[in-house]
DNA sequence: AAAAACAACAACCGCAACCTC
DNA sequence: CGAGGTTGCGGTTGTTGTTTT
């Protein structure tokens, strides 16, 4: 099969999308929902591929993104996840809603990688929690994993992070000026629908009805989880309902505390203990403050 | 004050999986 | 069942802002 021509079409606009664009892509996705992307430039008239409206809207435009610093918590979950899934980054980004995977990865590259690494030079200050566990492998998915009590002993060391009360960042680029426009956008049109239960992100369409974590995810075989378990995080809804950019939280708005609530109560069955744990701010702080990511004394087994 | 170096992140590219007919 | 089309994902690059010299 030939692959389509897409962004190397003639006439197709690349780089930084303009605030003007972004309200078109905007707009049209509260019309007509996101997905079918391959329709998205057609009907707007965007110079763009479809490729490049669906990473937009999935980077950077969806609601309910999160900007600004990592916390301590969404640290310790990234590194966790990291250690278990590799650089999966789009299963990682399934257990942070509020984070793209583009973000994570971003973060993982350009922060966490240089701490871990630097820490592992030390790797004598292994904690033995981890040092004991061996993790899966991403490419071979065998391991033997940790146990809920290990998941356990981590929460109880009690030491705090000096990422804890970082300040989230003042993201302050087009951003502005794009929030501006939007907010000029939104009011001329008529009132939105009540914004709608959190989602299950996957990749970024909101239409997209299927399990977080695919078969090949080591986590199905991991022996505190069980696929119903992995189930609880497909907090979605069966049906699109386009609504308020702004009501979503516009940029830089997210569920927050509220909305992680939200989805505690929303997932059924029960969450599983390490899922628990990963929604457990206290407790991924101390992990966070165990991996001692800002010190380099101690270290993650990492698998490149 | 200007240039260079570095850091952060948005966006692109290409492959693979998935979907539809 | 297979071909063609679409979408998702991860690696990588390019651009912009910040810090250092």
């Amino acid at each position: 099969m030939g692959r389509p021509p897409c962004c190397d079409k003639e006439g197709i606009k690349k780089g930084p999308w303009t605030p003007e664009e972004d309200i078109i892509l905007v707009s049209y996705i509260q019309e007509h929902g996101p997905g079918n992307w391959r329709s998205v430039p057609i009907n707007t008239g965007l110079m763009r591929c479809s490729k490049s409206c669906r990473l937009r809207w999935t980077n950077y435009l969806r609601p309910g993104i999160k900007r600004g610093n990592f916390t301590a918590h969404e640290e310790g979950i990234i590194v966790h996840l990291q250690s278990l899934l590799g650089n999966r980054w789009a299963a990682i980004a399934s257990y942070l809603p509020q984070r793209t995977d583009n973000d994570i990865k971003n973060y993982w590259n350009t922060h966490l990688k240089k701490k871990l690494a630097a820490n592992s030079n030390s790797s004598s200050n292994r904690h033995p929690i981890f040092a004991d566990a061996t993790f899966p492998s991403a490419a071979t998915g065998s391991h033997t994993a940790s146990s809920n009590s290990d998941v356990n002993q981590m929460a109880t060391i009690a030491r705090r992070s000096p990422f804890a009360d970082c300040p989230s960042s003042s993201y302050a680029s087009s951003m502005d000026n794009i929030s501006k426009l939007l907010d000029g956008f939104m009011k001329t049109n008529s009132p939105s629908p009540p914004p709608p239960p959190l989602h299950h992100y996957d990749g970024g369409c909101y239409d997209d009805v299927k399990p977080t974590v695919d078969v090949g995810n080591p986590l199905l075989s991991f022996d505190c989880m069980s696929g119903a378990d992995l189930d609880c995080f497909d907090v979605h809804q069966q049906q699109q309902q386009p609504a308020s950019f702004m009501e979503y939280g516009g940029y830089g708005g997210g569920y927050g505390d509220e909305s992680k609530q939200q989805l505690m109560n929303q997932a059924t069955p029960p969450l599983s203990s390490i899922e628990k744990w990963l929604f457990d701010e206290a407790a991924a702080e101390q992990v966070a403050d165990l991996m001692d990511l800002s010190d380099g004394c101690c270290s993650v087994p990492m698998m490149f």
